[in-house]
DNA sequence: TAGTCTACTGAACATGCGTTCAGGCACATC
DNA sequence: GATGTGCCTGAACGCATGTTCAGTAGACTA
């Protein structure tokens, strides 16, 4: 399952961190530091970490605020990197953070991207759109190719569904405790979840259609007043 | 939606602050802003909210620590007395986290649950526990009605979605910014989100059991071994 | 060689935090 | 009236934080 030091994809990696600019060995301190114990971890511990002085990074970064934007741009820009070499293979939204957590030399930029995800902000909405960007996508293919069943509302249901695949990593990290292994999180997340998501996904968990109906006899939607693929009809809930 | 004053359930709401303990006023002051702003807001301001000085806080809860743990002991049994009373209504899991915030008397103390979710710690856990067991049983209870079909394991069946809903809600404030109307968020939430998931839930997201069946081929289950209860074989996936 | 620029440091500064402490005030008890 | 006994405050303490500043070392340029 994890990977690591191989693949062509991890440039990263092959660099030793003394090879490194001193100022990009703070910033992948700090992404380090920011994901393994949130944004609170000051200055002083990023800069001992990385073997300098404070002063020396707010030299470079002008502030710590001015470090937490490089850090965001920077992740975003490895995200988008990884995105664009793993798009052959298929992983999108959730399947992206998930192996990006999976393999070893992401799990620091995964970990930085969740704890974005818990404080909110910048970083956070961004990735996020992305995410239900490219889960809109990726479920528009499953529907085209009859592996998923088309919504009545596909926009709100990539939303959904990315809102609670990467919602539910996320309660589960912040109820781990404050120093997570994100990597451990997923293993442990998809270890245990894929029954029950796979029985939800395809058996549902109603057994009926009463309560999908009788919503959409109150709020009408176009695809099931018109039936134009042979849906199933609206009608008055039973019960 | 909203009730508000009314409600034999609202003790809390009619009692005007002036009037209560000084110390009840801390407490009750703390939930707010710790709900409102997260727990970084300082003893300072929850003074000057509560109208007494700083030193008064640590002499009545010995420390912040001491207020919060009070606030999560206050929390609890509030929580704990609105299960008992809304038991006959079947409100339960996420739907009483979701009426608790509905509730403006109860808006605060779902606000700082929330709150509590987004940093980990004992309540957190005690409370996320408290809602998986709720669940195991209410969805038992529609398993045994015949209106939601029965799991392989239903203890992970209701941890996965309490999980998805409470994290789905997390989330969803997370990506609000730090100060959110907690009540608002549910409403929202509730409005954008109740046919995506009607829709999940009756039809499922795969139109085949593929997934499913290949699943259990590899990880065989006992009811699907045994095929007690005439469910689907579980059989070489097909593709 | 002198000048300049950049990387870098040690020490100090300002600020906000949780907390402490000596004491004031009201009220009950003897 | 004297003596506690809780409730409560203003001021200060100790600490950690982000940040500033004067100054050093080395490399590069004229």
């Amino acid at each position: 399952m994890r990977s690591g030091t191989s693949g062509e994809h991890s440039k990263r990696g092959q660099v030793p961190p003394e090879d490194l600019t001193t100022r990009a060995r703070i910033r992948d301190t700090a992404i380090r530091l920011f994901g393994r114990s949130g944004f609170g971890v000051g200055v002083r511990a990023i800069a001992t970490e990385a073997g300098v002085s404070p002063a020396l990074v707010v030299h470079h970064f002008g502030s710590k605020d001015g470090l937490r934007e490089e850090c965001d741009r920077y992740v975003l820009r490895v995200v988008r990197e990884a995105k664009s070499t793993a798009v052959e293979t298929g992983a999108s939204g959730t399947h992206l953070l998930s192996n990006l957590a999976m393999v070893d030399d992401y799990a620091p930029t995964a970990a930085y991207i969740v704890r974005s995800l818990a404080v909110g902000g910048g970083l956070a909405s961004q990735f996020f759109d992305q995410m239900v960007q490219d889960a809109e996508e990726y479920v528009a293919a499953g529907v085209e190719a009859g592996i998923i069943p088309p919504s009545r509302d596909p926009a709100a249901r990539a939303r959904f569904l990315t809102l609670s695949g990467v919602g539910m990593l996320l309660l589960e990290a912040n109820l781990r405790g404050p120093d997570v292994d994100i990597g451990e999180v997923f293993r442990d997340f998809a270890a245990w979840s894929t029954l029950p998501s796979l029985e939800v996904y395809t058996e549902g968990l109603f057994a009926n259609r009463t309560f999908l109906d009788s919503y959409l006899s109150a709020f009408p939607n176009e695809r099931d007043k018109t039936a134009t693929d042979g849906g199933g009809e609206p009608g008055a809930g039973a019960g």
